[in-house]
DNA sequence: AGCACGCCGACT
DNA sequence: GTCGGCGTGCTC
């Protein structure tokens, strides 16, 4: 009997009706090239359009009716571009995210690789048929058929770019209908940003000749040939640069077969300009031998198994990933590093340079397309065996990955914005556990999930609470500001904050403050009648920016100028409340006038290099004052500097956020790290109306063990994670009332799922109530929080995946749109 | 999501 | 009678 093959395909397609796996045949003449993780191209639906789609397995026998069976067209790729342990990561991202299967694959291959689908249109030649049907067009249809004449074959967005006319698939429909014109679809690679045109001289001509043959008008087109044979084969887009000129100039050289025109993949390295010096292994202290110890074992036998590398800052951390990357490059497998934000960790990616060379890919957010895809496929060949990268760097395709390393893991950049949500830390255990390789999880302040999960044995436990070169660590002094203000004073510095910074001014040793808030007044308020300025598309209090004059709300970036007279009573006494960093600043340089002030936030850093200007003029002492939001808090490493002053600490103390404890501790001890680096000994002052809260109080003295203690009792007792997990549905439309209408209606379906199942949801199903930000770019938002045991969880996935499923919250009104997410904070979206 | 099938009203 | 409106449901 002849072999008959069979394979299981996801189809590239944005509805979940259609997520699952379908059985195509493999035709006989693909059978020697058709694997698992390959991307195929098969006709789908009953119009037996042309989708992409991803092998996932293959198999002899179907299940179902052959004769149901369609073939398989034929393969976009020589080989699998998925390996079977990212097919498999796909799968558990789909269960565990709630997403498609294409949206997990989406967050593994770099943009610009999948294929387009669009629909052409050639016209007919059936002269007689023309004539007769005529009459009956409308004049915009006759004016498609028109733009035929010119050009053979026409996309749709071709036409509807030349008639600046939106709604023409019905009279595209009609004219197909009346076999007028005819559709096919055609895949399209984006290719357009990974190729380069690179010109050079045909070959064996007599370019002297060639050059005097040339019209006399035709200039340019001899500075072409020139300078062509001067430099050899030129890119396109230097050439222009150099010389000028345009495309056609080009065509016409083509077309005398003078020059060739070739389309070369682009390589681009973009850190090719940074010269690297090389550095060696540094000799390990005690602790950090210790840590190598109990890992290194189980990196050589190749076992699965996560360490919470709990170490200080200044403790040493990198050069343990250092040193385990390499030992584990040598066994001939590849590594992952992840750090929180890529542009606050240039020091640490040049550390890397210089030990690794260029055997490294670095991703993340801020490449262009073309040099994304370059590293992707570095790494995907296998020419790297390092990859450093922020959140979506977890992904790189290595065949051989046997160890991911995440930095700062408690950073909540790990936890992605966009569909899916996935965290970063969940998704590199999973590709640890599939791979037999080690998670390296590495923080000064671990996150409470982390901790509990070393401390029940699941992590192994490394402690590295000595600073790398014996600096002790800071004096930290809280100040109550409450006192403060009985003692007359009304300044944002205290008496003590400001002595310390006039002291270390006359030192010439630099200073930090903190504020975790940019911007100059945080709300505009009317004092007669308490109306507050708020954006008209959020809901949210505008912050006043003194160097631009206007109000601008932080969400979505609306700014206006503010009122003069309020808007809702007409009185004159708008008052200008809160402080940002920018008030800060000012303030600062009224007090310090000899001082060089600078700011570092999202406003100043907007320009791209600004922010390393900013940084450099610090590191090199011109700047005695640097005054900045969280950005400031992580990773810079500066020896002059002597004092940090945190200006409030209560800000993120406050917020309606069930981690706002954990966050506080962490921010005030990321920003402490920041004193005293050198070998003089730091200082931080702490400013707080809540001087006696446990977060502040333990951060202070160095004491996470304290802290872990007392917050890992708030969360048992509140049931909120690690003990539970978040799931957090947002319902959101521009219609109020039917966002309100429908996140109900969905509720009342929920229960009844628990019911089934015999969940309680008395204590499980919060809401819906409106969202954390609830109302955003117009949107109205509410939320529906789910407290899920952990035993629950893949019951309740399965819910909700039914429940997406059922038709009557599909249908549920044309502005409501249920956007998933899982969600791990409160409201944190 | 698309795409076709099907059922119903307005028209040559 | 038929053309074309959109509602419904399936896709290997």
């Amino acid at each position: 009997m002849e072999q008959r093959y069979f394979a299981e395909i996801y189809i590239h397609h944005k509805s979940c009706h259609t997520d699952k796996p379908f059985t195509y045949r493999i035709p006989e003449k693909l059978v020697e090239k058709v694997c698992v993780g390959i991307r195929v191209i098969v006709p789908f639906g009953r119009g037996n359009s042309l989708a992409e789609g991803y092998v996932v397995k293959i198999k002899q026998e179907a299940e179902m009716k052959t004769q149901y069976i369609k073939d398989i067209e034929r393969i976009i790729d020589e080989e699998y571009i998925l390996s079977q342990e990212l097919l498999d990561l796909c799968i558990w991202m789909k269960e565990q995210y709630l997403c498609r299967f294409i949206d997990a694959v989406q967050c593994i291959m770099p943009t610009g690789i999948t294929y387009k689908k669009e629909k052409y249109f050639k016209r007919s030649y059936d002269l007689e048929r023309i004539q007769q049907e005529r009459k009956q067009l409308t004049n915009r249809q006759l004016e498609i058929l028109k733009l035929f004449d010119k050009q053979e074959s026409l996309s749709e967005n071709n036409i509807r770019q030349q008639y600046k006319m939106n709604d023409i698939s019905k009279d595209l429909n009609i004219l197909v209908r009346k076999r007028l014109i005819f559709m096919e679809n055609q895949f399209k690679k984006d290719i357009s940003s990974l190729t380069e045109k690179w010109i050079e001289l045909s070959q064996d001509k007599d370019y002297e000749k060639i050059i005097s043959s040339i019209h006399k008008s035709a200039t340019k087109q001899r500075v072409f040939l020139n300078y062509l044979k001067e430099h050899g084969p030129t890119s396109w887009s230097i050439l222009k640069e150099s010389v000028g000129g345009n495309s056609s100039i080009l065509k016409a050289l083509e077309d005398k077969g003078f020059i060739k025109v070739i389309e070369v993949e682009k390589m681009r390295n973009p850190y090719k300009n940074i010269n690297i010096l090389s550095s060696n292994a540094h000799k390990l202290t005690p602790e950090q031998n210790q840590a190598m110890k109990e890992i290194m074992p189980y990196m050589d036998e190749q076992i699965n198994k996560s360490f919470l590398l709990h170490g200080i800052t200044g403790s040493g951390k990198t050069e343990i990933y250092l040193q385990l990357i390499e030992r584990l490059n040598h066994q001939g497998r590849a590594a992952i590093l992840l750090v929180p934000e890529i542009s606050l960790t240039t020091q640490m990616i040049e550390r890397f340079r210089s030990r690794f060379g260029d055997k490294i890919a670095v991703l993340h957010s801020k490449l262009s397309l073309g040099e994304r895809f370059d590293e992707w496929k570095r790494i995907y060949r296998g020419e790297v065996q390092i990859a450093i990268g922020a959140r979506s760097a977890v992904f790189a395709p290595f065949q051989n990955l046997g160890m991911i390393i995440v930095d700062e893991e408690h950073e909540h950049s790990y936890k992605s914005d966009y569909s899916p949500k996935y965290h970063a830390v969940e998704v590199a255990a999973q590709r640890c556990r599939n791979s037999n390789g080690l998670l390296i999880l590495g923080s000064a302040t671990p996150s409470l999930e982390s901790y509990s999960r070393a401390q029940e044995g699941e992590y192994k436990l490394i402690q590295m609470l000595k600073r790398y070169n014996f600096n002790p660590l800071p004096a930290v002094d809280i100040i109550d500001m409450r006192e403060e203000l009985q003692k007359g004073n009304k300044n944002i510095f205290s008496e003590c904050l400001y002595q310390e910074m006039k002291e270390a001014l006359r030192k010439k040793e630099q200073i930090i403050l903190f504020l975790n808030r940019r911007g100059y007044a945080t709300f505009i308020s009317c004092r007669s009648c308490g109306y507050v300025v708020k954006c008209p598309q959020c809901e949210i209090a505008l912050t006043y920016h003194k160097s631009e004059h206007n109000m601008t709300c932080h969400y979505c970036g609306t700014s206006e100028i503010p009122p003069v007279i309020c808007p809702k009573c007409s009185s004159k006494y708008i008052k200008y409340f809160g402080i940002g960093t920018e008030k800060i600043e000012k303030i600062t340089r009224e007090y310090f006038p000899e001082a060089v002030v600078s700011r570092l936030d999202l406003d100043t850093t907007s320009r791209k290099g600004s922010m390393d200007k900013i940084l450099k003029d610090y590191q090199q002492g011109r700047i005695d004052i640097l005054i900045g939001t969280q950005m400031i808090a992580k990773g810079l490493d500066f020896p002059n500097v002597t004092l940090v002053g945190i200006i409030a600490a209560d800000t993120s103390l406050n917020l309606p956020d069930f981690r706002a404890s954990e966050k506080t501790f962490q921010l005030i001890t990321q920003v402490s790290g920041r004193a005293g680096r050198g070998d003089k000994l730091g200082k931080v002052v702490v400013q707080t109306y809540d001087p006696k809260h446990f977060a502040v109080t333990t951060a202070t003295n160095h004491d996470y063990e304290g802290f872990y203690r007392q917050e890992i009792g708030l969360r048992k007792a509140f049931y909120y994670p690690p003990f539970s997990r978040l799931i957090n549905i947002i319902f959101s439309g521009d219609d109020e009332k039917e966002v309100i209408n429908g996140a109900q209606k969905y509720t009342e379906i929920l229960k009844l799922h628990f019911q089934k199942e015999g969940l309680d949801f008395t204590q499980s199903i919060y809401g819906p109530s409106p969202a954390h930000l609830s109302k955003v770019r117009k949107n109205y938002r509410w939320q529906l929080i789910i407290k899920a045991k952990l035993v629950d969880q893949s019951c309740l996935t399965g819910i909700i995946n039914n429940i997406r499923m059922e038709k009557s919250v599909q249908d549920e009104g044309s502005s409501l749109r249920p956007l998933w997410s899982f969600c791990y904070g409160s409201g944190c979206i």
